[in-house]
DNA sequence: CGACAATTTGATCTGTCTCAACTATGGTGG
DNA sequence: CCACCATAGTTGAGACAGATCAAATTGTCG
């Protein structure tokens, strides 16, 4: 079962933490409920009581708020393996939505399962509250991000991020990614008008920094991008390849 | 000992969740190591290796990013009782600043001790993960704010959801709260410059919704203001106060 | 081929920034 | 007690990044 979602938490986790085998037991063992979600539809909606953890194993999802007059904010972004709501373990509303960006699979678990884990395997509730303080990481940056970068570096930082993240995931050859959103969706991540997004693209390309055919998008010089977009991946809290740790 | 360490912490958690007799003798037996940081001074620096969380007992703190340029975005900021960094319990690194706003009075706590006590007591072990949890939600309101609102709610939102939190704390009777920010770092919360968060602060008062005495704001008209600045408590995670519960 | 969604382009408008000067305000030392 | 200095707040003028509106073009897929 290689794309399963046991084996996707698996991959995710392993990214930033080291499992035990028996962790793997463990996560193997939890009742996964799958659903697909399709496209641009809500996989859990600001409001609702919180009962469950979704754990996107196949697409791209993302969290949303709505601020006055229907303008929307995406939060971040969600690549196999996330656990996107795994801090609502804790509240009792979702105070954000929750959406399927691409066609999506889900896997939905029961917050006693999620519980029983954490209480019984130290060394996985310690991943998963990495996983979590990563996603807090995550949104500084974003913070950041939107408030103090101009359209240029703010797009770029983006494609930063979602790149090294598929590439932390294996998702990624070194130079191109998928990522499944419409210039007007870029616009809403970013805080930007849609045609303000459109024309940063083309200035994007034009500088040979990035080069898109449909939602695949090749960076064409890494350091550059990462140069203007003012980006270092030390917030993402990534663990060191295992090629680095043999050298 | 009103003003200690314990009982900052003892009050901030009760304000989300319910502590036992037991939670209470944990915190008091907590090995504090209190420290005094002078106004504008780092109470913890990016970069830093991590060892030790730190509590806010006095003052006001904030966390903050530099983007390109000197830029500065203030992430959040920080009552007595928070522990802005708590999941800083599972990085390694310091992946942004923790200063202090004002003169602050901060304890700091070995990670060893945080997780002794976390192993040793799922209650407050799950009151904590609340309070790192609620610290998500208002990172992802920040982001709307920043995102998606334009000045005048903007500034609006944030003095909400200062009264707000201190109310919460005790910290405020009815309209007033203190916030001792300058105008330069009211501009590096929101993302805006120093001269438009002055004619804005203008626009607010001349229309009666706000007023200041040097440090301390009152807010002449709670309802409208929350209604101009599109804000809404629940993202805060707040237990409905005592008096609510009686009724 | 038709229809709908997404991208692109042009023109114009505006919120916010920048720069620079001026005015409180408050603390310090002579 | 006053003169001084630094810091914070205020004001004005001009520039610009990015928003808005509207239309044209290019996909894309049944």
């Amino acid at each position: 079962m290689p794309n399963s979602a046991q084996a996707q938490l698996v991959r995710q986790l392993e990214s930033i933490a080291t499992l035990t085998d028996e962790d793997r037991t463990q996560i193997a063992a939890l009742p996964f409920h799958m659903k697909n979600v399709a496209q641009r539809h809500d996989v859990m909606q600001q409001g609702a009581k919180l009962t469950v953890c979704c754990l996107i194993v196949r697409g791209l999802a993302c969290r949303y708020k709505l601020a006055h007059g229907g303008r929307r904010q995406i939060l971040s972004l969600h690549l196999p393996g996330d656990m996107p709501d795994l801090q609502g373990l804790e509240l009792d509303y979702m105070d954000h939505s929750i959406q399927a960006m691409s066609p999506c699979e889900v896997a939905y678990i029961p917050h006693q399962s999620m519980e029983a884990l954490i209480l019984g395997s130290p060394s996985l509730s310690r991943a998963l509250r990495r996983h979590a303080a990563i996603d807090g990481s995550i949104f500084r940056e974003w913070i950041t991000n939107v408030g103090r970068r101009d359209a240029l570096p703010r797009i770029g930082h983006l494609f930063c991020e979602v790149f090294t993240r598929s590439r932390a995931l294996g998702l990624s050859d070194g130079r191109s990614f998928t990522l499944n959103l419409t210039q007007a969706e870029i616009a809403d991540a970013t805080g930007l008008s849609a045609v303000h997004v459109n024309r940063t693209l083309q200035a994007l390309r034009g500088q040979h920094l990035i080069s898109s055919r449909g939602s695949t998008h090749t960076i064409l010089n890494v350091e550059a991008l990462e140069r203007v977009a003012d980006f270092d991946a030390a917030y993402l809290h990534l663990l060191p390849p295992r090629a680095a740790l043999m050298s």
